[in-house]
DNA sequence: GTCTATACACCGATAGAC
DNA sequence: GTCTATCGGTGTATAGAC
């Protein structure tokens, strides 16, 4: 078995990720993974014994990732907006509808999914605590509410976007806008400070 | 070419839904779908010309479905709170996470799959102004916007659920029974009906 | 560590009998 | 309308040379 980390083993999680998003699992095998980094096929076994082996690697490597982005988002200045940048501009949604296709079917899978989920709301309702608690804004939205509200919105955006559906759409990211106006204003300690 | 509309072809659309939602598009196969009917595989292409054509076609047929089931419930008593039941209650989340991940390369599909979102979408529109003109509750959320979020929450929260996932979603519910029942109010006309 | 070669199963789609 | 039989292609995974 080749080594984890090594320059080969993170070409092929690139490659199956390149793969997953343009083309979904179906298209996701050992030759195309080898073609698409100048490899033969064999060689895709001596770093995974299996296809779902290669399959969990890419989830997690992709996770820690996000996670990452979402941490940092969070202690930023204007977390709340950051943290709703990163959910939108988050990998590509066609990737995620691949991999929640595949939690269900590959075993070892769903259970990194679920962990990267409750990981990320944890992170997502920590923040939206302290920003709530700082704020004069009065609402009664429980913090882990608007935690699966931001996720499931950025989410299906994205996703419809990407479709190419737009109804709703505008309405929806003014709505967002103003909420996060409300919650964490962009001037708030800057009176005058010039727009835009 | 076999009729549309026979016992054959509904048994066919039929077995190509169970194998999406019990093992995804990667095991979708004429010989699967033949299998699962009991009949022999090369019927499969008597009814249609090709594997894409019977994707597009179970699709068709789910999401008339399902167009159907929300525009009753638009027309019922509380009609957003029916709404909401058959968001909820929808076609396996599963099901909906193949049909994306293959909207995207099977042409034809992806405009069936655009044409479904933007008639739900209207149609939830429409209920929500309804509602909303007739309710003393103010708030100033598009009816565009709420459209948006239903769906985008409704089906989130039935992936989870499916894959295991429970963070957050008591308080997310909570959250959707306040606002509906400041929007349509259960008991409205009945002051004094009994609870339950 | 990377390769050639191969075993064996399954795929979509078609030819053509009944 | 349903079948048997088959073509050419591709999949996972392994054996074993270098």
């Amino acid at each position: 078995m080749g080594p984890a980390g090594s320059d080969n083993w993170h070409a092929m999680l690139d490659g199956a990720e390149t793969i997953l998003r343009e083309e979904g699992h179906a298209a996701l095998t050992s030759r195309r993974v080898a073609d698409q980094i100048g490899v033969k096929q064999r060689l895709v076994y001596y770093y995974f014994r299996t296809m779902d082996d290669l399959i969990i690697e890419t989830f997690r490597r992709l996770s820690e990732r996000e996670l990452a982005r979402l941490a940092n988002a969070a202690g930023s200045q204007l977390p709340l907006r950051q943290i709703w940048e990163v959910c939108v501009n988050t990998a590509d949604a066609r990737l995620i509808s691949e991999f929640m296709a595949l939690a269900t079917r590959i075993d070892g899978l769903g259970k990194e999914v679920i962990h990267f989920i409750e990981s990320s709301r944890a992170i997502q309702i920590e923040a939206i605590r302290k920003a709530s608690s700082g704020s004069k804004a009065d609402h009664d939205l429980p913090a882990e509410a608007l935690a699966v509200l931001a996720t499931s919105v950025a989410l299906a955006l994205t996703r419809e976007r990407q479709l190419g559906v737009r109804s709703g759409h505008p309405e929806m990211h003014g709505l967002i806008d103003r909420f996060l106006e409300g919650l964490e204003p962009r001037y708030a300690a800057i009176p005058d400070a010039p727009k835009g």
